[in-house]
RNA sequence: GCCCGAGUGGCGGAAUUGGUAUACGCGUUCGACUUAAAAUCGAAUGGUGAAAACCAUAUGGGUUCAAGUCCCAUCUCGGGCACCA
């Protein structure tokens, strides 16, 4: 006898999904359509591991289940290939990134075939090909015409390790996200996204997104609209005025000095010449320290400016301090301390002996001018990195910037001979010395050696995904109209960056009348993360990584690989991988192809109902994405059809059912039965039976269970009747009945006694 | 500190609208097949108890005819933010 071999049936399939790209997707106008996309990945050394292959099934599920429903379903892939690893892996080997990348994206390519994903693979990107990049670069220049890419000194977050600036979002507890160094506070002229401008846009539209709550509240979290006021306070002696950001205008009885932070710009002129000595002592000790210093020590510190202000509700003579709780980024980097109302301030004052006044509160306009501001800065894009998207700008004589003519892009990245970035704060690409020299409009100009932060080349890539080798324009009109916005994306990571920055980019290309929509992303599957056995984070240095190619070699295959990781537990919470319960996947989909080519059918049809139960039961189920129960219906009914004999039509159903999520399998079963795979559909006349179970309850607790016929669920009076009749009830209601409760949708009866 | 999630058998988890708690899978035990093992097939499996029955969804209260589900308080774990005025 034949047995389920796996991996024989997965060559033989995939070799045929090669040859026949059913997975091409073309734009049919009067088609409904459906675009479903994972977060593309970063294709590393490494190769795909199972937090990929989770991601990726549960698209790979959707698609597959769309496209048997009868959708004209596009599933494109990509990779995200610029970044630090590829380029540390240069300057360790002297490799070039380019070289490296193209090993690894055929390597993920070739792993994500074996797992058989329904991917029209004529539409794969790379962030990091010129022809991709050149439009990444057009994207940027659209911002800059607009002014929405702009330069700014200002004090950065410094990665001493990587010797490259970072964006807010890419500081995690006042560490690298990369390589996890500490990072220190360093000034320096660094380009922008000014994603402020669509703060209440961005913070608005969050409502109408189908997506998790969990991620919703991130975003507006990290937007933190504040509504305040702005107050100007005159500064004794004629120093410009100070005008301080408050949340509590109505306060401001109770304010008894104003604190600045350290990098406040106009501290100079409150400066005497008996302080200026300790203020400017102070603020270098502040600059220096690290955000984990920050954070380890939270007491307050601060010192006297030598200057007063005038309250100007009470008209009193306040003292100025500068200390480094107040923030130079939010607001107007100068508050007005109430110690009476605010922790901190009462802290502060505390600490320095400043005086403490109860105060009634006054109207909230009567000093200030109402002001709202945000938690969110604008977005920091250069990179002092070598392995990135470099900017299309160039410099004059005088430094001043200059775009690259569009007609000029792109600007390729240069070839050099070492990666490495310098403390000169400047990228490996300055080491290019003929690549720097550009001439514009005749002119002499010098290039722009930082690149672009990686999450620029992630916000717009699902547009191309539309028309990925249009050379005319970054995304096709007319394809992009049909495609878009995505209906499902998912993702495990990236909650507040990457997906508002695509957002805001959205937003920005529809006011330039380039997208037909203001959300890039529908429904958005925010996936946990798959553990080790042992429950902690896989990780090469604890050893307890499982290889997803291991486990289809090891004989499991593709199908059980996927079906389990569709089993494991809800798609959003985190799992614990346990090695034994993928042999009870690959059990069940043994015992289904047993079902399919080593069982005779059954001629008479006693599966009708569950058979209807179960194709409804998945069809809902996937609606829902509850994947892992869709699984646990499919092994009732198989567990079922083993009882009591499949029919043809069964082994039919079931291989249909079984094919979002183990296709291999269930094509070959499908081919045997010489059966289509367009998706089944049940008849509620099937689901319901002649006789049902009524549960009869006393007090709330189960009793007795009766067994009526389907019509008596309307009469009340005779199941009331039946169930006091009941001996096992009459044991209970021998000291009487005071009311029954009957609910025939829960086919119930609750005795109350 | 603040804002979200979550807590159910030996384990992963189910219970969709307040209505039979523990579906499905793993593990364990027993049986069939086999010289034997593996594989496969079948049966049992929350706890206590001889049984009747009682007790069980983190803990303590409450609402309800009825609570894993709703309300209040507490504990534990996970995630996010963290001096944002």
């Amino acid at each position: 006898m034949e047995r389920y071999e796996p991996l024989k049936i997965e060559q033989k399939w995939q070799k045929i999904w090669e040859e026949t790209k059913p997975f091409r997707a073309t734009e049919e106008p009067g088609k409904p359509k459906m675009m479903l996309a994972e977060m593309f990945p970063y294709p590393s050394g490494a190769g795909l591991h199972v937090g990929h292959v989770r991601n990726f099934t549960i698209v790979d599920v959707l698609t597959r289940f769309y496209t048997q429903q009868g959708l004209n379903v596009l599933r494109p892939f990509g990779y995200d290939t610029f970044g630090l690893p590829a380029e540390n892996y240069a300057i360790k080997t002297g490799t070039a990134p380019q070289d490296v990348t193209k090993t690894n994206i055929a390597n993920f390519r070739k792993q994500a075939k074996r797992l058989g994903y329904a991917i029209d693979w004529n539409r794969e990107i790379n962030t990091s090909d010129p022809e991709y990049y050149k439009w990444t670069q057009w994207c940027f220049l659209q911002l800059y015409k607009k002014g929405l890419a702009y330069q700014k000194e200002s004090y950065q977050w410094w990665c001493p390790e990587d010797q490259t600036v970072l964006a807010n979002e890419q500081v995690e507890n006042g560490k690298c996200w990369r390589c996890g160094h500490e990072v220190e506070k360093k000034k320096m002229k660094q380009w922008f996204f000014k994603i402020t401008e669509y703060a209440d846009e961005l913070l608005e539209e969050i409502d109408s997104l189908e997506w998790p709550e969990k991620i919703k509240t991130m975003q507006k979290n990290w937007i933190g609209r504040s509504v305040g006021a702005e107050i100007d306070f005159e500064v004794v002696g004629g120093a410009p005025h100070i005008t301080v950001f408050t949340t509590r205008p109505d306060t401001i009885y109770g304010a008894t000095f104003l604190v600045v932070a350290p990098e406040y710009t106009a501290l100079d002129s409150l400066l005497t010449d008996d302080t200026r000595e300790k203020v400017l002592d102070y603020k270098a000790t502040a600059l220096k320290k690290s955000e984990i210093e920050r954070q380890e020590n939270k007491e307050k510190t601060g010192v006297f400016t030598g200057s007063y202000a005038i309250n100007p509700a009470t008209k009193e003579k306040i003292p100025i301090w500068v200390a480094d709780y107040v923030l130079a980024g939010y607001g107007t980097g100068a508050i007005m301390a109430v110690p009476a109302m605010d922790d901190r301030d009462h802290e502060f004052a505390e600490k320095f002996d400043l005086p403490i006044v109860e105060t009634e509160l006054c109207d909230r306009d009567l000093f200030g001018t109402p002001k709202v501001t945000y938690r969110m800065r604008d977005w920091l894009i250069s990179r002092q990195r070598y392995w990135g998207c470099p900017i299309p700008i160039a410099y004059d004589k005088d430094g001043n910037p200059h775009p690259i003519p569009e007609d000029q892009l792109p600007v390729l990245i240069p070839e050099v001979d070492d990666y490495k970035p310098d403390n000169s704060g400047r990228s490996a690409l300055a080491k290019a010395k003929d690549w720097l020299k550009v001439t514009i409009n005749g002119e002499e100009m010098t290039r722009e050696t930082d690149t672009l932060d990686g999450y620029a080349c992630s916000s717009w890539y699902l547009w191309r995904y539309a028309s990925p080798h249009d050379e005319d324009a970054a995304w096709n009109q007319d394809a992009i109209k049909y495609w878009e916005p995505v209906d499902y994306y998912c993702g495990g990571d990236h909650a507040v960056a990457h997906l508002l920055y695509i957002r805001f980019w959205c937003k920005f290309f529809a006011d330039e009348g380039y997208l037909p929509f203001r959300e890039p992303i529908k429904r958005l599957l925010y996936n946990g993360y798959i553990n080790a056995p042992d429950g902690k984070k896989m990780s090469k240095s604890k050893g307890n990584v499982i290889d997803p190619l291991d486990v289809i070699n090891d004989g499991y295959g593709a199908d059980t690989l996927r079906t389990y990781e569709m089993f494991i537990g809800p798609y959003d919470m985190d799992a614990a991988w346990d090695p034994r319960s993928v042999g009870g996947v690959y059990r069940f989909l043994n015992r289904c192809w047993t079902l399919a080519f080593a069982t005779e059918y059954s001629r008479t049809d006693k599966t009708i109902n569950i058979r209807h139960k179960t194709i409804k039961k998945v069809t809902e189920d996937i609606h829902r994405y509850n994947f892992n129960t869709a699984v646990a219906a499919l092994m009732e009914y198989v567990n079922e059809l083993y009882k009591s004999g499949a029919t043809e039509e069964d082994v039919i159903t079931l291989a249909k059912l079984i094919k979002p999520f183990a296709p291999h399998l269930a094509s070959e079963m499908l081919e045997k039965l010489s059966a289509d795979d367009e998706w089944p559909q049940w008849d509620e006349k099937y689901l319901v039976s002649d006789t049902v179970e009524v549960i009869v309850q006393i007090n709330g607790k189960l009793r007795a269970k009766l067994t009526v016929s389907a019509d008596d669920l309307n009469d009340e009076k005779k199941i009331t009747n039946l169930a006091l009749a009941d001996e096992k009830v009459q044991k209970y209601t021998k000291s009487g009945v005071k009311k029954t409760i009957f609910v025939p949708k829960a086919k119930l009866l609750n005795i109350v006694i």
